[in-house]
DNA sequence: GACTATCGTTAGCCGGGGTAATGACCTAGA
DNA sequence: TCTAGGTCATTACCCCGGCTAACGATAGTC
């Protein structure tokens, strides 16, 4: 019966998932940042600049609490406000160059906790994360 | 050279993971209650019952946090506290008849949407998903 | 040239975390 | 035995990071 199986499997992989995913976020306990910083803080990078509106949307988060967390960013000195070059309302966003040295560090320092532990494991064990990977992400697209 | 090769592995795992994690706690957006009501009234189910003391170091989270919880809870009908049979300091929380409900009927919705992801999968996706599984509690472990 | 829409920001609310202080109770030592 | 100190839960209060509502500035349109 592969519907009961799949079922079983569900809760199994879930609680896996949840629970590794605390795991890692609380490995990560200083940077003085939050989470939805960094987390805007790699949008910008990946995307380059973008407007407040913009950012807000791919963060899915409401255009107030961007301003907010663009505040802090800003006075930190990781991302910089630039005016647009057609429309006087918008304002365009950039990763400085202080935003992506602390990105990178953060996540050396959060891959670093992953990394030592995998060494503990057999490589077949390895193995199957490696083929787990691709499986989760598209388990988890859309 | 397996170091290399078990960094890319930790910084794509680690994606993949949070990336599932982040669905499958949005999966869930609604029963009016928080993911810490939900974690303590689950621990609670596991444990059977706590004093709010234990419970907070459980659920890593300070005791006055714990209580502000716990009078969510014993509102909703779905913990009741009871005297310590020994100590007149401590109290003892235990999860209810419906307390056992909602937690039921709340890990039956999240599992069905990724039940239902799992099914469009190859066999082999699976085989490699149920291994994956233990091995990634093995990782969060400690 | 006035009207409306859009964008970013400001003001203020709320939930859920934290620390400090309090009160009830237990326990050990004089 | 009783008193001093420790432990437990709770209360009071603060912070952070979401949200909605309201607002000022700028674009776009008729």
């Amino acid at each position: 019966m592969p519907l009961a199986a799949d079922t079983a499997l569900a809760s199994t992989l879930r609680l896996s998932v949840m629970r590794l995913a605390r795991r890692l976020r609380t490995e990560r306990a200083d940077s003085s940042l939050g989470l939805s910083h960094l987390a805007a803080l790699a949008t910008l990078e990946r995307h380059g600049p973008l407007t407040p509106g913009e950012l807000a949307a791919q963060e899915k988060v409401q255009p107030p609490s961007m301003t907010r967390l663009l505040a802090t960013l800003v006075g930190a000195g990781l991302v910089s406000r630039t005016a647009h070059p057609t429309d006087g309302r918008q304002v365009l966003v950039s990763i400085s160059r202080e935003g992506g040295t602390l990105l990178g560090e953060d996540r050396r320092r959060r891959d670093a906790w992953l990394a030592r532990r995998l060494r503990e494991l057999e490589p077949a064990d390895l193995d199957v994360l490696r083929q787990a990977a691709a499986v989760l992400d598209r388990l988890a697209e859309q």
